[in-house]
DNA sequence: AGCACGCCGACT
DNA sequence: GTCGGCGTGCTC
């Protein structure tokens, strides 16, 4: 703020409070071991206030027409970032039309860009490191690693390969494929591979990184992991406490750790001299972020490998289409693993949930189509096969499992009066009724009533529940079946890391004979006296409007299959499904992986769907809906304008919209979609004019997803 | 995120 | 007049 501004250099500066911001700030001449990449604490206006926040150098700039203040300091225990990861988050900000700042904040959790909190941090980081040149050591190593609910495995220097297992880590460490995908289900040894990658490359002195979804973070992955890899094992994960996760982050940034397990924000994790990038059960959604900043792990972890010089390693029993195109293409090179226990082994029996339909006679003529709303089910929803099947499996002394794809007690209240049903208030979805139906929420606004007794719009009392959930599923079973020894499985039951892994641990130790869930129950786990899964109402899922709904389903499907099959009994898996004959349930049911794809590549040409094309989302909210419209049309007027001017070939680009979204109001606010649809070589950037970025009137309004995975 | 400003309706 | 509710805008 002085006069001698002149003799200061300027730089732009990401910080992080709250929102994140790219400012400009003045740095004085001390600052000379300052580099792209350094954390620094920087005042700033809050209301009248000024604080101290945290900011990341991004690189020097040309003096602004405002005025600027001093940085404060340099923060001198936490390192500069790498300049390598500086500029692919800058690439990654360019690609996926999300300010850099954005992407800088995901480098360091809270406690980082908290300045308030330093004094405590660094007292707290001076009892575990201890710094001598240079260099970190932790100072009590002794002091336990394990983490909660870990199960203590032998420890195994030597990780024993069949001859398939050592072949593909024979030829990953000498043909040194860029991209691989490891293709096998889950039991066929994908683990061991990894484990033995990891283990050689440290040998190498090099590191390894390796991301799983939230969900395979079973105690089971995590032991044998630490089993080999002991203290050079850092696990990140949402359920370690601040303290837990804070000792690991800076493990991990001190370069304590050699391998880090962790979930999908852990692609950013500042681990240098990298050598492998594993992505275990890479079709997984949960590797996508579904808000800002959007960005898809996987992809970013095949960015980062091919960046830094490593090796990329995908895994799945169910790869996603886009990685198996990629094969194809000749992109990837593809290893596949056969089971042990085969899904050959799995007898697949289909029940026709038609035959419990109870289509009401009073329908009028011509009113079609029914809404599932207006039709019932005899025996409430289950067919009697199905309970048969359950209790023989209970007796043979073996163990089953439910997935329906539908949390909560029941789908909805229909008011037989005027046909409406009770709906959110905040958004255009009717509410799901749980705890016995006794209390309504919303899942999209987490909006929460005691079940409304009569009918909002015509006060009628006449209120009839239709649908079925996971919890009304459980409790006809168990009225069914009284002697069966249930749980349920799902996100209402995950109050807490802790409560899974009690719940895993029963149904494995036999406490438990069938577990009752959603689609959670078939991802990753092993339980090798299961010979039964159930999979209820199919349909569902299969015919969502999302141009990946038959690979979700083809997914599911399989590794339902997987579950059956695990042990050395013949499994079964029973589909209760009201179509009968689909060529994706038939593929998947005859575990025909490669006419699957051949199809849906096929269909996603014909459709000009992603791998052949590139989407970008636009989302537009707005309280008043006919203003969500206009605004809509304002970016779609940009867009065309646009892409005139620069004369983009009309086969080249499609537009879609604007429509209001499947899920029209969420929250009080209307939701206007937009979906470009693009050939893959035009890069996003150069699709999308920037006054639609500077323009203040839409600015608070929309939201743009490049690649998106959801289109409710 | 926070904090201030400003616009509008209810009340001394 | 003016108190205060909250929608909107700014932080170098």
């Amino acid at each position: 703020m002085e006069e001698q501004t002149e003799e200061k250099l300027f730089g732009h500066f990401a910080v992080s409070a709250g929102r994140n911001f790219c400012l400009t700030y003045t740095i004085s001449h001390h600052f000379s071991n300052l580099q792209v990449g350094s954390f620094v604490v920087v005042p700033m206006m809050r209301g009248k206030k000024e604080g101290e926040y945290i900011g990341v150098f991004l690189g020097l700039c040309e003096k602004p027409p405002f005025q600027c203040k001093d940085i404060i300091k340099k923060l001198e225990f936490v390192n500069s970032i790498p300049e390598n990861l500086i500029l692919m988050l800058k690439w990654l900000s360019e690609y996926y039309l999300s300010p850099l700042e954005n992407f800088i904040a995901l480098l360091a959790p809270s406690f980082i860009w908290n300045v308030n909190r330093h004094d405590m941090l660094e007292k707290r980081l001076q009892k575990l490191f201890v710094k001598n040149n240079n260099q970190y050591f932790l100072i009590n190593e002794n002091k336990s690693q394990q983490v909660k609910g870990e199960i203590k495995l032998p420890l195994r220097e030597c990780i024993a390969l069949n001859e398939e297992q050592n072949f593909i880590f024979q030829d990953i460490i000498e043909s040194h494929p860029t991209v691989s995908l490891l293709h096998g289900v889950t039991g066929s040894g994908k683990t061991e591979v990894y484990l033995k990658l990891a283990q050689y490359f440290i040998q190498q002195n090099k590191n390894v990184l390796i991301l799983v979804p939230e969900i395979a973070l079973t105690p089971q992955m995590t032991s044998r992991f630490r089993a080999v890899f002991q203290n050079h094992l850092s696990i990140l994960h949402s359920g370690l406490t601040s303290n837990e996760y804070e000792k690991e982050w800076f493990r991990i940034h001190y370069n304590l750790a050699k391998v880090v397990l962790g979930v999908r924000t852990s692609i950013f994790s500042l681990l240098e001299n990298i050598a492998l990038i594993i992505v275990d059960e890479e079709h997984d959604n949960s590797y996508k972020s579904q808000d800002i900043p959007f960005y898809q792990a996987r992809d970013v972890a095949v960015l980062r490998a091919k960046k830094e010089g490593a090796l990329c390693l995908l895994g799945s029993a169910t790869p996603s289409v886009e990685s198996m195109y990629n094969v194809k293409q000749g992109k990837y090179k593809y290893y596949s693993l056969q089971n042990k226990f085969s899904n050959n082994s799995v007898q697949a029996v289909i029940i026709d949930s038609k035959q419990n339909l109870n289509i009401p006679l009073k329908m009028k003529q011509g009113n079609y189509p029914l809404k599932s709303s207006q039709i019932a089910f005899n025996n409430d929803a289950i067919s009697s096969e199905v309970f048969a099947v359950l209790k023989e499996t209970k007796d043979r002394g073996e163990q089953s499992m439910v997935i329906l794809n539908r949390r909560g007690y029941v789908n909805f209240s229909l008011c037989m009066a005027c046909s409406q049903s009770l709906k959110c208030p905040r958004c255009s979805v009717s509410t799901t009724l749980h705890n016995n139906g006794s209390i309504e929420i919303c899942h999209y606004c987490s909006f929460r009533v005691n079940t409304r007794k009569n009918c909002p719009s015509c006060l009628s009392p006449f209120l009839m529940t239709r649908g079925i959930g996971t919890q009304n599923i459980e409790e006809q079973i168990q009225r069914q079946i009284p002697e069966l020894n249930i749980q349920r499985l799902d996100r209402d039951v995950l109050t807490s890391n802790s409560r899974l892994n009690d719940i895993i641990e029963n149904f494995r130790n036999g406490n438990t004979d069938c577990l009752v869930g959603t689609q959670m129950l078939a991802k990753g786990h092993d339980f090798p006296n299961v010979t039964v899964v159930v999979v209820l109402h199919v349909e569902d899922s299969l015919f969502l409007p999302d141009f990946r709904a038959s690979e979700r389903t083809f997914q599911l499907l399989t590794q339902a299959m997987g579950r059956a099959g695990r042990g050395k009994h013949k499994g079964t898996l029973l589909l209760q499904s009201l179509i009968l004959g689909h060529p994706v349930i038939e593929l998947s049911l005859n575990n025909n992986v490669k006419d699957f794809i051949d199809r849906e590549l096929n269909r996603r040409k014909l459709g000009f769907h992603p791998p052949y094309s590139r989407q970008i989302l636009f989302e537009i909210r707005q309280s008043n809906k006919g203003k969500a419209m206009v605004l809509a049309h304002k970016i779609k007027d940009y867009l065309v304008n646009f892409w005139k001017e620069n004369s983009f070939e009309v086969n080249q680009i499609r537009l879609a919209g604007p429509y209001f979204a499947t899920l029209e109001k969420l929250n009080n606010e209307f939701r206007v979609q937009i979906c470009v649809s693009t050939i893959r070589e035009i890069h996003p950037f150069k699709l999308i004019p920037k006054e639609i970025f500077h323009d203040k009137e839409l600015l608070p309004h929309f939201k743009i997803d490049v690649d998106p995975y959801s289109f409710m």
